[in-house]
Order: structure tokens, then C-alpha cells, then sequence
RNA sequence: GGAGGGAUGGCUGAGUGGCUGAAAGCACCUCUUUGCUAAAGAGACGUACCGAUUAUAUCGGUACCGAGGGUUCGAAUCCCUCUCCCUCCGCCA
């Protein structure tokens, strides 16, 4: 969410950044016209509001003193029913102009490069030239099903398509690679959290998901709550609400959950094996932090998230997204892609983003700089680090040999009791 | 699911229609006294929005006592709905 008194000083920002994004630029004109006619309102309430008090001020008097105030009383009945009709309008000119302003994405950092698509991102670096395999690489899928590790056929009988069911190593994969990030993520200052798989349409709207983009979201029958999309949602809204103390910040959160996605956009996208599945767990990194470090933060988080593929051994590379590439929340984002033998190319397994302040503000989050000071809105930055799912598939077309059988990644080893090869 | 009790400022906690943006205490901040610390004394001390302006300071106004709605000239205070928390009973794990 935006600023609103800093866009009336300089809604060119904004309107810049829509234009880089290949988004709404009328919009902004719109908005802050609907805004001129909320502060006409609220100033005309106000000053009947006083015009109110002042009144009934001085009727309290009069019947303190014993005097009749019946025509006092009339009078401010009649200002009540005008200023009830006032409040009618801004409030109706308020919930359009929140509704709008709900839906502008946040502005594009000054380095972000310009372009309309992912084919204008801009390669950062890579872990060096991808290993030659001698023989011809199998998809993941392909692998996983004969190994025993993945089963498609029964997930769909339970639920339906893009769902899996890991068996046998492949659930033991799961969790050792969970534990591992886990691990790793703690030993850099992450601090681990268990959060509900389900939220509130307060907490989903704060975190961005909402009110645009609920046809992507999975939401529960008996209540308005909504599965999360991944651990970015419940753990940006954690202090939601809150001042926090500086000493809290800058804070590291790391959180293993599942993630539910509606992917109703990518009909016919990725329907073989397990890259793009409605449901997926993930590790996650956010922080939030003081706004003058963000971005050598959001540095270190990619960092972070590099480590976990170094260790692990996978190529990867890093990727600045372009202007019309970055995402609703994001002012700047990184995608790391991790090597896929069997496609022949570099597929997303990480995007690290730092939100600005746009979701602070959406949600009302805060800290105090100084004792005594007024409050600022902290910035808030999300990353992958990693999913279990696509670096499973990418463990396992990495890592195959001519045979047929796996090897088990160093790392990966001691947490699944010393086991070298998968066959 | 049934019965009852709660929700007030950073914290504790008064407050049943106007003098309450809110007593009191604690914490925090500034100053005074003291060789330092401690202690004592004095003062300041919520958030948001709008407007004025020598515009991150100051002044004026408005709103906010869990959320929403209602009654009233006027509501933290009365009524209704909802959310959350606590206690007891039942049920499930």
C-alpha cells in the first residue's frame, strides 16, 4: 500500500513505476482524484463535528444551570441528520478510494532494469559452467516413479492432479531436506517458526494476496480463512499491528510449512512432475528490518538462499527480474534458478523480494527508531530458502546416474542415516 | 456444544451519560540536587487523519477506551451483533 500524502507530493513515482511495469497509469490520476474528494469531505465533517461538540457543550451547560435547552437541542439534532449524510459520502468515496489503492502495486526500485517480460532479466551470476553428463538425462518424474519415490496415479485418486504422494525415500528426502535448511537457516540467525497452515482474509489482504489475487488462493468451507500460498503470509503479519522496540530488529524468521496454490493461471503449465503442484512445502526466510538497510539485506538473503544450493551442489544461477517481471509486493527481486539436465535449462527455485514498506503499511506494522520518537514503517523482505519440492526434482535430475540409481548429495547424507546411493 | 466472567494508553489498573484523551501507579524521556551510582524532587510523556504554516518543529480541528451497528443534543460509560481471552461442564485428540 502506498503513502498517500507522500503521492500527492510526487504521484510521478508511482506513475513512473506503473508505466515500467507495463501496469495501470490512469489509475494514479484516479486515485488521487478520489483522494481530493475524501479530504473535501473529511473537512466538511470536521467542522460540523466541532460545529456538534460546541453545542452540545453548551446544552450540558445549560441543564447543569437549570435552564431549558430545547431549542438548543432541536438545532443540533438537525446539524446531527447533515453530518450523518456527510459521513455517508466519505464513506462511500473512502472504500472506493481504499479498493483502488488496494489494488496499485508497490514502486519499482531505481536499479531494477527495465523490460516487458522474463526475457529481459538480467543474469548476476551463476555457480560456473553446468557438469556434462555422459549419458542422457531422464525428467525427474521419470526417475522418482521408478524408483519408488514418487506416485502420481494414487495422489490423484486421493485428490486430484498436480498432487503427489512421496514414498519410501522420497519421504524421507522431504524431511531430511527440511531439517537441512532448517539447520542451516538457524545457524545463519533465522529464527525458526511454526505458523497456521490457515489465515484470515485481514491477514491475507495485508500481506498482498488480497483483494487481487484471491482466484489464486485455496480458501476453507466453514470459515473465511484461506490456506497459505507459502510462510510469507503468516510470518510478515506476525507482529501485524505492532510497534516493535528497535532492539527488535532487525528480526530473521525461518518457517517450514506446506504451501497451497490454485495455479489457476498456469492451465497446462509444468503438468508433469512435481514443479508447479497445488500443494508443495517450502522453506522460508523473512525479515523485517530497519528501512536504511534493506537492500544490502535483501543481498544477504539471496546469499542465504545461495548457500543452501552450494552446499548441496546444484548449479544454479542468479537473476535480477525486470520491471515488468517483478512482482505485485516486490519493489526488487531476485530469482535464483536451479539447472535442470532433462529440460536443458535453469528453472525458478527461489525468489527473494524486498516488499519495501508496502506491506508494513498494508498491515500497520511499526517501530519506534528512538524512545520518544514518532513511528516508521520497517521493511519487510521474503525468500525461498529453500522449496522442498523443486529442489527435490532438481536433487533428482542432478544427481542421477547412468544405472538408473541416485546419489545421495553430501549434505544431505548424515540426515538420512549415512545413505550414499538411492536405487 | 452448554454456563459464566472479561477486553481501557508501553505495562498494571480506575472509570455506569456531559467537567475523561482518559485518575493513580510503574516504565521511558528531560531537568534539579549529589563526587559517581543509588535515592529524592520538578516537568514532559498515546496513535492516526485533516488543515494552517518560517512545513521531519509549531499551532488548530477531528477520530480512536477489542470490532461493527444502534439509542441520545451528547457514549469508554446504555442496547444489539461479532471476534478474541479466561473459568467450569461435556465431547474429541
Amino acid at each position: 500500500m502506498h503513502d498517500l500524502r507522500s503521492l500527492r507530493h510526487d504521484p510521478d513515482r508511482l506513475i513512473t513505476s506503473q508505466r515500467r511495469r507495463r501496469g495501470d497509469v490512469d489509475a494514479v490520476a484516479t486515485l488521487m482524484a478520489l483522494d481530493q474528494e475524501h479530504r473535501n469531505c473529511q473537512l466538511q465533517i470536521d467542522s460540523l463535528r466541532q460545529q456538534r461538540n460546541e453545542a452540545s457543550k453548551a446544552i450540558g451547560a445549560r441543564k447543569q444551570a437549570g435552564e431549558d435547552a430545547s431549542a438548543q437541542m432541536e438545532a443540533v439534532r438537525k446539524l446531527g441528520d447533515e453530518l450523518k449524510a456527510a459521513e455517508n459520502r466519505m464513506q462511500d468515496c473512502q472504500s472506493e478510494r481504499e479498493a483502488l489503492l488496494m489494488t496499485l502495486p508497490n514502486i519499482l526500485d531505481a536499479s531494477v532494469p527495465d523490460g516487458a517480460d522474463e526475457e529481459t532479466n538480467q543474469l548476476v551470476r551463476d555457480s560456473g559452467p553446468v557438469p556434462p553428463m555422459d549419458f542422457e538425462p531422464k525428467a525427474h518424474d521419470e526417475i522418482g516413479v521408478s524408483l519408488g519415490l514418487l506416485d502420481f496415479e494414487r495422489a490423484a485418486r486421493l485428490t486430484g492432479s498436480r498432487f503427489v504422494v512421496l514414498k519410501n525415500w522420497g519421504a524421507k528426502l522431504e524431511r531430511a531436506l527440511a531439517n537441512f535448511f532448517l539447520d542451516q537457516n538457524t545457524a545463519r540467525g533465522y529464527t525458526e517458526v511454526l505458523p497456521p497452515y490457515m489465515v484470515n482474509r485481514e491477514t491475507m489482504t495485508a500481506n498482498g494476496n488480497l483483494p487481487k489475487f484471491e482466484e489464486d488462493l485455496f480458501g476453507v468451507n466453514f470459515k473465511d480463512y484461506f490456506l497459505i500460498p507459502t510462510a510469507e503470509v503468516p510470518l510478515t503479519n506476525l507482529y501485524r499491528g505492532e510497534i516493535l522496540d528497535k532492539e527488535q530488529l532487525p528480526m530473521y524468521m525461518t518457517a517450514y510449512t506446506p504451501c497451497f496454490r490454485a495455479e489457476a493461471g498456469a492451465a497446462g503449465r509444468d503438468t508433469r512432475g512435481i514443479i508447479r503442484q497445488h500443494q508443495f512445502s517450502k522453506v522460508e526466510l523473512v525479515k523485517i528490518v530497519e528501512p536504511e538497510h534493506s537492500f544490502e539485506e535483501l543481498e544477504k538473503m539471496v546469499a542465504d538462499a545461495e548457500h543452501l544450493l552450494q552446499l548441496l551442489e546444484l548449479p544454479y544461477r542468479v537473476m535480477l527480474l525486470c520491471s515488468g517481471d517483478t512482482g505485485f509486493n516486490a519493489a526488487k527481486t531476485y530469482d535464483i534458478e536451479v539447472w535442470f539436465p532433462s529440460q536443458g535449462k535453469y528453472r525458478e527455485i527461489s525468489s527473494c523480494s524486498n516488499c519495501t514498506d508496502f506491506q508494513a503499511r498494508r498491515g500497520m506494522l511499526r517501530y519506534r527508531p528512538e524512545a520518544g520518537a514518532s513511528t516508521v514503517f520497517p521493511h519487510t523482505l521474503n525468500g525461498s530458502g529453500l522449496p522442498i519440492g523443486r529442489t527435490l526434482a532438481a536433487l533428482i535430475e542432478n544427481y542421477q546416474q547412468a544405472d538408473g540409481s541416485l546419489k545421495v548429495p553430501k549434505a544431505l547424507q548424515q540426515y538420512l542415516g549415512g545413505a550414499e546411493v538411492i536405487a
